[in-house]
DNA sequence: TCGACGATCGTTTTT
DNA sequence: CGATCGTCGA
């Protein structure tokens, strides 16, 4: 096999496929061309066959990468080459697996938003109200144990912390694992002491997937947590050919476990280990990577690695201050608009920002600058309520012992089936020790042994209804009909699709359009998939956040969470909201220097992502929880030395601009560490003077200010228009002091 | 049972 | 500001 595309480090991390090897792979090093080479050497020339690799990382996004990188020029056939996320895998090994742990294949995977509706279940049968405890404090005790692997009945193991067992939470932990366990479903966490528990607990099981996978390949090792460490650990105690590969300047994701110790200590874990460290980077600009160099060289949790590039200097970084969030946004729809005048491909231009909230205002100046831009992964389309509720439905088809899927669906839409109801059948299902639909079953069969719940006839009929929509749609799913008929048949015949057809909201729009990209998406996995089942289907979108861009490739810029940004590059990048609270965020500023450390990765990453040039922003004033909080520059930006930035002052003639130079010079410095708060009031004057002019005014069919009548609402009067034509959106304030959102399309509404 | 309303919260990043 | 929770009246 030919190496002569790879430099030395790179060809060793390649050719050493025995025993342990951890690759230490800076940024921008061309870690995925060297795991892509080692993986195709050895298939090509040690003659290792597909079915005996195991490649896992952390993101799909990843695997997504490497395996269209392998495909590209292989004439293996790669079915068998599993390369996938360790949430996948593990999956893939409980079902196949799933009676060893009284599980059956069918099960649902919960995510974060169901962990807190079971929890939330929990402390209520306790009479636990959710002000003594939060919710999400017992949700975090749940998923730091499971980040240490454990499970209910794990023995101690010295690879992994302790988990206090006298804690209170505990108890809460072993009902959360009883109802999920009831519920035949398990949660991300679980997923992975899943396979544990099943490798600790049967060793034969242990030993066939020893036998079969010879050598493993672990991509992004910074971000793995102590249960997939031990994972990977037992996966190849036979072989010990393990190879690891990861950046620990590049470690973001402590705060869901991922535990810096498995790469600080790997070379403790295994003494004769290999550690190649790929220190060229071949991505960005000299500038850039002294710059990026220099802050990271201020963490005290490091290996230590020196990047350096053959490239050239480039320019200076530009360090851009402005008077707030909307001036920020509108210098970069103004910096963005230039370089594609200038000949840029908008696709080689991505703006990062700390939060996803903060991408709106971005959005905002973007469209009205009518520059193309993508959000990448921003909300997430599952999340959606409408989506929520169909999933619930097709779970439930599936896997009728979800209980929390039953719930959520057997009122939506409105059916009379309210809480007080819904206790019954719930307290009679504990009583006779069955499961919410099993128990529906029952009633329905022998109405006459369900008599003392003193159901009335409306509800009785509507229960049975509900239960035979389930059964028919079940009776799909048996007879192996497509996903995407089964779907239609449910949306309509629940009764979800007419009663949202009957709101006439512009809301309700968009929800159906939502679901019919749920249509799409099923009838995309179905093209795709060799076996489409159902439950194919939701794993792939509980396990798989990201949705796929069907539609042809267009000339967009992107918009994206630093987080997410990771492992990309764009030739122009700008890093939004560059502030103290905001970036660092307030939350790792009180949680000391640990947390500060990984924001300064998070930082390292940003400034990383750029080739040829980076900008960095920031406000002095944000508009953030209905005020303006001024908090000053990050202080990532001190730590850049002056050399390699020029830092200006994004003048506007806005006078909102000089209003708060004024405030702030004449009072309390900006830099202070104590931050000011105007409130809202004072300053929603100055923004509707400063910037309604700013406003598309041309198409808009109800521009602000007109007086317009609403058939429902009575005379008002509109404060906000966005957009134009059918995407018109308008806020209109009416005389009962009513503020009301309203796409422009739909709204019954007339000008006066 | 259910919608409307008001008060009260809190807010990072995602497999 | 926005989402969520609890209370109230129909």
């Amino acid at each position: 096999m030919n190496l002569e595309h790879l430099n030395e480090a790179q060809k060793q991390a390649v050719l050493q496929t025995e025993g342990p090897v951890m690759v230490l792979a800076g940024a921008g090093s061309g870690k995925t061309r060297t795991l892509v080479s080692r993986i195709q050497y050895l298939l090509n020339d040690k003659k290792v066959s597909p079915f005996q690799l195991l490649a896992v990382t952390f993101s799909n996004k990843a695997a997504k990468e490497m395996r269209e990188r392998i495909a590209a020029d292989s004439h293996f056939d790669l079915g068998a080459l599993q390369i996938t996320t360790f949430h996948a895998f593990c999956s893939r090994v409980l079902r196949m697996e799933a009676q060893y742990l009284g599980l059956s294949r069918n099960f649902t995977i919960y995510d974060g938003s169901e962990q807190k509706s079971v929890i939330k279940g929990i402390l209520g049968k306790r009479g636990i109200s959710q002000k003594e405890i939060h919710p999400s404090e017992v949700q975090y005790f749940i998923e730091d144990a499971k980040n240490n692997g454990h499970y209910i009945g794990a023995k101690p193991d010295p690879l992994l912390d302790e988990v206090d067992k006298d804690d209170l939470f505990y108890d809460f932990f072993v009902d959360y694992e009883g109802e999920l366990h009831k519920s035949n479903a398990v949660d991300f966490g679980g997923l992975i002491t899943g396979v544990l528990n099943l490798f600790d607990n049967f060793p034969e099981v242990l030993e066939r997937y020893q036998k079969r996978f010879k050598y493993l390949l672990v991509d992004e090792y910074q971000d793995t947590n102590r249960a997939q460490f031990k994972l990977v650990k037992m996966l190849s105690d036979k072989t010990r050919n393990i190879c690891v590969v990861g950046d620990e300047d590049q470690s973001i994701y402590s705060w869901r476990g991922a535990d810096i110790r498995n790469i600080l200590d790997f070379e403790k874990l295994y003494s004769d280990a290999n550690l190649i460290k790929l220190e060229q980077n071949y991505r960005s600009s000299k500038n850039i990577i002294e710059a990026a160099s220099h802050v990271i060289s201020r963490n005290e949790q490091r290996k230590g690695k020196e990047l350096w590039t053959d490239n050239e200097r480039g320019d200076s970084i530009q360090i851009m201050e402005c008077p707030d969030d909307k001036a920020e946004a509108n210098f970069v729809a103004k910096e963005v608009k230039e370089l594609v005048v200038s000949g840029v491909d908008p696709t080689d231009i991505a703006i990062f920002y700390r939060t996803n909230a903060q991408s709106r205002v971005v959005e905002d100046a973007l469209r009205s600058s009518k520059i193309p831009y993508r959000v990448v992964a921003g909300i997430k389309f599952y999340e959606r309520k409408e989506i929520k509720d169909m999933l619930g439905y097709l779970r439930l088809v599936v896997n009728e012992k979800d209980s929390l899927a039953l719930s959520r669906v057997i009122n939506t839409p409105a059916r009379g089936i309210g809480v007080r109801t819904l206790r019954k059948i719930e307290d009679e299902a504990v009583k006779n020790n069955v499961s919410l639909w099993e128990l529906l079953e029952e009633m329905i069969n022998k109405p006459e042994e369900y008599k003392h719940l003193k159901l009335s006839a409306k509800v009785k009929s509507s229960l049975a209804g509900f239960v035979s929509l389930i059964q028919e749609a079940k009776v799909c799913e048996v007879e192996k009909r497509l996903p995407s008929t089964m779907y239609e048949k449910v949306l309509h015949e629940s009764g979800y699709y007419e009663a949202l057809s009957a709101e006439k909201t512009y809301e309700a729009q968009a929800r159906l359009e939502n679901l019919e990209e749920l249509v799409s998406a099923i009838k995309q996995y179905e093209a795709e998939a060799e076996e489409a089942t159902m439950t194919g289907f939701l794993e792939n979108i509980t396990l798989d956040s990201s949705v796929d861009e069907s539609d042809e490739p267009e000339k967009e810029v992107s918009m994206m969470t630093i987080h997410g940004s990771k492992g990309l590059e764009y030739p122009f990048v700008f890093v939004t909201g560059a502030e103290e609270s905001l970036f660092p965020s307030y939350r790792s500023i009180e949680s000391g220097e640990e947390a500060i450390e990984e924001e300064r990765r998070l930082f390292y990453v940003a400034m990383t992502r750029a080739m040829k040039k980076l900008y960095i922003l920031f406000a002095q004033g944000r508009m953030l929880w209905g005020s303006i909080k001024f908090n000053g520059p990050s202080r990532f930006l001190d730590e850049i030395p002056e050399d390699y930035y020029k830092w200006e002052f994004y003048k506007t003639n806005s006078p909102f601009g000089k209003s708060t130079k004024k405030r702030v010079t004449n009072g309390v410095d900006y830099d202070d560490e104590f931050s000011q708060v105007q409130s809202y009031k004072e300053t929603e004057i100055v923004y509707s003077q400063s910037f309604a002019s700013t406003k598309p005014l041309a198409q808009s069919i109800y521009p602000e200010g007109t007086v317009v009548k609403h058939k429902l609402y009575g005379e008002g009067r509109v404060l906000e228009s966005k957009g134009a034509g059918k995407e018109e959106k308008i806020v209109i304030l009416f005389r009962d002091g009513a503020r009301k959102k309203f796409m422009a399309k739909f709204a019954p509404i007339e000008k006066v």
